[in-house]
DNA sequence: CGCTGTCACTTGTAAATTGCAAGTAACTAA
DNA sequence: TTAGTTACTTGCAATTTACAAGTGACAGCG
């Protein structure tokens, strides 16, 4: 890991075109990305919280993921104790707006896809997780 | 590069949970998927067409993607010539119903991204299908 | 016939990213 | 004092990506 651009400011990433969903992509097209978004929308907020999820993603990506969604201002973060500062993370309205998103893949994966959860039980796993268990 | 062995039957990828997000970003969660699916949405259908969006792909991660696709039921394809013989991917229903996916993609880029194009120029260029921007 | 060009890929390789394990700093509670 | 928690960082091997080049099958031209 390089030193450079550790502060959260310019949201620029580089795009590959000026079309929406290829600049949409460039922030969100990974495996882990969208799963952050998803964990935010169902309440969760602090790293340990996001650890717990069942996929089990890793620290170091998710320690990238939560600077670059900062950094795009899809997510914010405000310390919730200090000493030590601890932060909680949550979505801004640019990052709340992704919900449509994130419903049109679940409807697309109810549809499509064997052996999915229901939106319900979904929320109970990932409620199950932030609580500690 | 391994022995990729990839036939195109068993759609089986492995999923990281039973959660409908993340067994949808198993297929579709990387930058250029669903670039592929835009363009079949648009009309695009044999590999030079893909390789001429304005992204530009490389030809080793589209041959791979097509394959993934393929082997994940969201297209399929037909020969459109013999001698030599030449294939057109086109999207099946599991890929067709992939739209409001996009489309929930485009309106968060017009709403949260700066220059973006709207989907009128976006089919101009891809119509077009030729520059590098 | 030989030459050029196109299409749909494959192969080689360097660079970048990912996944896993371990380590660290700053506390708190026992 | 020791153990545990939280929020990370670091090191490194493995995988994936990007870029360039090459291949096989043909079609068109002179």
């Amino acid at each position: 890991m390089n030193a450079s651009r550790k502060t959260v400011e310019g949201g620029t990433v580089p795009r590959r075109s000026r079309c929406p969903i290829s600049g949409a992509l460039d922030l969100l097209g990974d495996k882990w990305t969208l799963l952050l978004v998803r964990d935010l929308l169902l309440g969760k907020g602090t790293y340990s919280e996001f650890q717990q999820s069942p996929e089990g993603i890793p620290t170091n990506i998710l320690a990238d993921r939560l600077k670059r969604l900062q950094a795009t201002g899809i997510i914010d973060r405000e310390p919730y104790q200090e000493k030590p500062v601890r932060y909680r993370y949550r979505l801004t309205d640019k990052g709340r707006d992704l919900l449509p998103v994130i419903n049109a893949l679940i409807d697309w994966s109810e549809r499509h896809l064997e052996g999915v959860l229901s939106r319900a039980e979904v929320e109970a796993i990932l409620a199950a997780g932030s609580s500690h268990e």
